[in-house]
DNA sequence: CATGAATGAGCTTTCATTCAT
DNA sequence: TATGAATGAAAGCTCATTCAT
């Protein structure tokens, strides 16, 4: 088989595929990944469906391609934060760190719901995420690193402290009933006393 | 259209909505809820399609009925884990939390993703997971009282705990490069340290 | 296989048979034939699915059991419309017909809407209905000699009264828009002049 | 939720949709409606069951173009059976009316019982005929109109005859044991010795 | 006689993907 | 390149009827 999708050359190409992007992205949001057919994206994106698997093998590339944005601008945005950082204050790197997170999760809202979802569920996802996953680890290992972290284990630690603020961040921004941010520094507070001890 | 799903009420009745249910959790583990149909659930469990419609609305009703029993188990570990601790020691406490939490994904180990994504995904597995996860803060908080804890946030701290908990007793499970003890270790470590503070 | 229905002997057999009969009647003029099915008339019953086929060959012989009933009672309403008239009026006569129809029409409100369909719809019934219509047509012949109607041919005579009188009665009794006793005046009106001319 | 049926642009898109009215009018014509399934015409219109559901919400969907189809038919032939009348002879319009009539009977024959049985049946369908039914007692009146019939009640006069002629006509088409051309006579002097006096 | 659990053929409908134009 | 009509496997679900208890 091994039929390839064509690289869009020209703008008018480029736009196509854009277009197909966005369109799918929207969908996918409000309605979910899999109560959303090929046909209601270029309907959307007003494109043919033809057109649609020229640039796409299938329903899920878009969809994994949505999600390299989704991590490029995940791991900018935390790249960013933490270089933003001039005092080399503790706090200051942590909140950077829970703040971008959560920041990521407000702007894919809904999207990321259908995101998490595969990551538990197919195989290609749950992969590509794993390897994020690990990027994300080396990057707290890094600040625990210049927070001057001096603890036997720093993989446990770095571990520990991204199962705390992956699913802090994610559900701090889809429930309500708390104080977000006295929350925030709760978790602060939760992280430098282990940190610090 | 009152059509009601059928109460099993004789002896063969009652094994053949049991067999459905091992059935279908087999399946659901093996291939994901979304790879199995209706039709193969009854074929593994020897039973027609018919009778599988008489006792379940449809899929999502079996998968919820599988759900159920998880949380049971669950909450049951949970509570006998608690009870068991009679030296009032914080460690112990939250070392049993914890593994029963991590014994919790290992026994679901498979269906437990697709029950995960679906929370993400389905509105009505969404709602239930969202009551049972208050339930389980609920046990947490009731935890901190029994150890002492007097922050001025307790809603939070319990908050905060479940977050960590919850995502790390599922990422130790499914992973295998850390030192699974010497990572519970610093889970309570990092808990610990929160506490006392 | 000529399963034969067992012959009900005992009281409360035939007291079950009744209990069918008349859930069937109503669901069927609640809901249509084909939107009830047999375990719907068994629970509005209060039988068991199995003493119903006990009874009754499949869903169509209550139905037509249900027709006999409905004919018998036609034909009754007819016959004794037509001996109350004691004057020889051929007024009191075409209006003793038309209200006969016209009252069952009310009577079977909603099922007779199925009984209609069924007859230009399945054969058995089609036939049934054939017989049934002769011999009414046959009645209309002999009120037709009563009132010394001479016309060369009286089947066609009979026929064509059948026709408006049948018609005429459903309609009139399914809608609303013009004045009901009016229109039996004119209906008679209307068949006098052709049997006077 | 907007799934609308595709409108065919491209020739072979009408011509398919063209098929698929043609194999399911012959399908009901032959077994009926009911014992028609969506895959049996596909199968004699030599398409695939998806291109049905591209052009066709459902079964009653063609069902329903059918009987437009039908009643744009009648409607016209009515139209042209009184133009065609010059020299402004009561016996003469009756007649086109009542062949007319006759005419479709013959030519709908088979489909045409499925037709009735759906006015009685199902709410669409009933609505759909007694608009069509309003239209043809108008049509009636103004020929009343014409014929210079002077009754105080022209409304139950022209439904009188609508009455009489429906039943009339398709009994006569689908019963042999009267002689045709004589009973039309008489249905004509019926309605000539009522409108005349 | 009565029960009601079980059956499974049969029908409807969807949608990812292809390919002729 | 772009189009969109056509495909058909695959899934969901119903219900008249049987038969073991």
């Amino acid at each position: 088989m091994d039929k390839k999708t064509r690289l869009p050359k020209q703008r008018r190409a480029i736009e196509n595929k854009a277009l197909l992007l966005e369109a799918a992205k929207k969908l996918f949001t409000e309605k979910g990944y899999l109560n959303t057919n090929s046909n209601e994206i270029v309907k959307e994106a007003g494109i043919s469906i033809g057109t649609f698997y020229a640039y796409y093998k299938d329903k899920k590339e878009v969809f994994m391609e949505i999600i390299d944005e989704y991590t490029r601008e995940y791991n900018m945005k935390l790249e960013e934060a933490l270089n933003s950082i001039r005092n080399d204050n503790d706090r200051d790197y942590l909140k950077a760190i829970i703040l971008a997170t959560m920041d990521i999760s407000k702007k894919y809202y809904g999207f990321e719901d259908e995101l998490i979802a595969m990551r538990y569920t197919d195989n290609d996802i749950k992969l590509q995420n794993e390897i994020n996953q690990k990027y994300i680890i080396s990057k707290i290992k890094g600040m625990l690193n210049r927070m001057h972290f001096k603890n036997q284990n720093q993989d446990i630690a770095a571990f520990l402290l991204f199962c705390l603020v992956d699913n802090f961040s994610y559900n701090i921004v889809h429930q309500s009933d708390l104080d977000v941010d006295a929350s925030v520094e709760h978790c602060i507070d939760m992280i430098l006393s282990y940190t610090k001890t």
